[in-house]
DNA sequence: ACTACATATGCACAATTGTTCATATGTTCA
DNA sequence: TGAACATATGAACAATTGTGCATATGTAGT
């Protein structure tokens, strides 16, 4: 900042501060857990998912139990947890016709508390 | 699970469990904490503006910066700063033309590192 | 007042997403 | 084998979202 930082042109964006432009390049995460990241985020990011995984937290479930919880279709809550799979956030065993879910994921639980934190603060 | 648990028809979805179905909706988030909660994930969900974030962990930064660095136009990162002034993410101040940014929360690093613990362990 | 520049914003549009509906798969029991 | 049931899945659709484009706003210097 309190060096001599010329303004340059890239691509129709005025660079001020060169300096700090370089550092961030330079701390930058790989592309690829880049998007990995933010697809988690975005897996817990939506009401739905977060009904499932909080009711997760009380005991493993089947599907139509969720669905009664959350007073949702079966195939919604499926589709979802379908998401959840791929995510690897939850598990699931298969007892005759009835499949329960289960958590897969200790960090999960962290998380969320800690995002409720931060909405609590306002 | 151990109790006498028949199965119950409630608007088509069958419950199998209904003492786990109680227990679940009695430990249910209050609807509106829920969609705060998951709208704070859907946020730091999109990797533009996780790159933004972590960007500012470096230094606080102008626009023009963080177009720069993240090779995006000026345009794209002021819509999606608004989105984290919006969310309470991220703080600005103003010096002449200039607007700078900056962090506005303390979570928001560990939660991102604790997103990286979870895929790293895939 | 006028120009230059940094940033913000409204509109449009392609892409993505969550749910429903219909149906397929897989399992149990008769 | 066939009926009943739990779950999964594909297609379709409305709703949401991220970005580009054009332009507005705000500030500084002349």
């Amino acid at each position: 900042m309190s060096q001599n930082e010329p303004n340059i042109e890239i691509c129709e964006t005025t660079v001020i501060h060169q300096n700090t432009v370089e550092k961030v390049q330079k701390a930058s995460m790989a592309e690829e857990t880049l998007l990995e990241l933010a697809g988690f985020f975005k897996v817990i990011g939506d009401p739905t998912r977060i009904k499932i995984l909080t009711a997760l937290f009380v005991s493993e479930m089947c599907v139509c139990d969720i669905a009664a919880a959350l007073s949702m279709s079966q195939s919604a809550i499926s589709h979802q947890l379908r998401v959840l799979k791929q995510a690897k956030l939850v598990k699931f065993r298969r007892d005759g016709k009835v499949v329960y879910y289960s958590l897969d994921d200790d960090h999960v639980e962290a998380i969320l508390r800690q995002g409720l934190e931060h909405i609590k603060e306002n």
